[in-house]
DNA sequence: GTAATATGCAACCTAGAGGTTGCGTATCAT
DNA sequence: ATGATACGCAACCTCTAGGTTGCATATTAC
């Protein structure tokens, strides 16, 4: 399978976990840490949270899993980076659905004018 | 509502039970018939699924508990409706997301550049 | 070299998600 | 009036998400 046609399948399929993934608080504030551009490290991402390390360490594996975040291992630290595209693939998906809600709402209405 | 204000509710609201919500292929598709702009009863929307009626209901009341869906019980159905508010809500956060790391990088791009 | 730091791995616990079945009760059709 | 339809409620089951603790290991600092 070409690599194109294997991230067609990725954004097409299986979105669900994707929102599943966003469906935690503490997981959409180490997005809301990391879309800011910097990585960061496992420490400094708990850092100012009440949870242990290895909460947060599972976190941001559920965000990786669907990629959301890459890891780069660099010395003795586990940098995580912030990557757009699954966010940008249930960004369309909700785009055709208020599409679809626009359009049946705009069909409503020549019917009701009609 | 000041700018600053509605970004510190972009960023500070609980949208996740809403990505939860949606973190599911079952509620996704039942999301997807729904958006469509027409009602149905859970016997509509429980034919040509595999699972069980009950399980279907559970399902549609998670949706309706986030607002994504609306019910209306008319004679002896249950009829649900989309609602498109929660929905707009978490595109809005998507867009914030996606804005930060544009920030991001476009300061990336200038830094290096100079 | 040794201590401190950063992380991984594994076991464990608990609450809740997601599913089923059974049964009771309105409502509609005939 | 009666049977079929549409639904709600409740009990129950299983699996996993989310959290903890403990310990081992690799890297860095002094």
């Amino acid at each position: 399978m070409s690599r194109r046609n294997r991230n067609q399948i990725v954004t097409r399929q299986h979105r669900s976990p994707v929102f599943a993934a966003l469906g935690d608080e503490t997981r959409l504030s180490l997005v809301a840490k990391l879309c800011g551009g910097q990585s960061h490290s496992i420490s400094q991402l708990t850092k100012g949270s009440r949870l242990s390390r290895q909460a947060i360490t599972k976190h941001l594996r559920v965000l990786q899993r669907v990629g959301i975040v890459r890891c780069i291992r660099t010395g003795r630290e586990s940098r995580f980076e912030f990557n757009p595209q699954p966010i940008e693939g249930i960004r369309e998906y909700l785009d055709f659905v208020s599409q679809q809600w626009d359009g049946a709402l705009g069909r409503l209405k020549s019917f009701v004018e009609n």
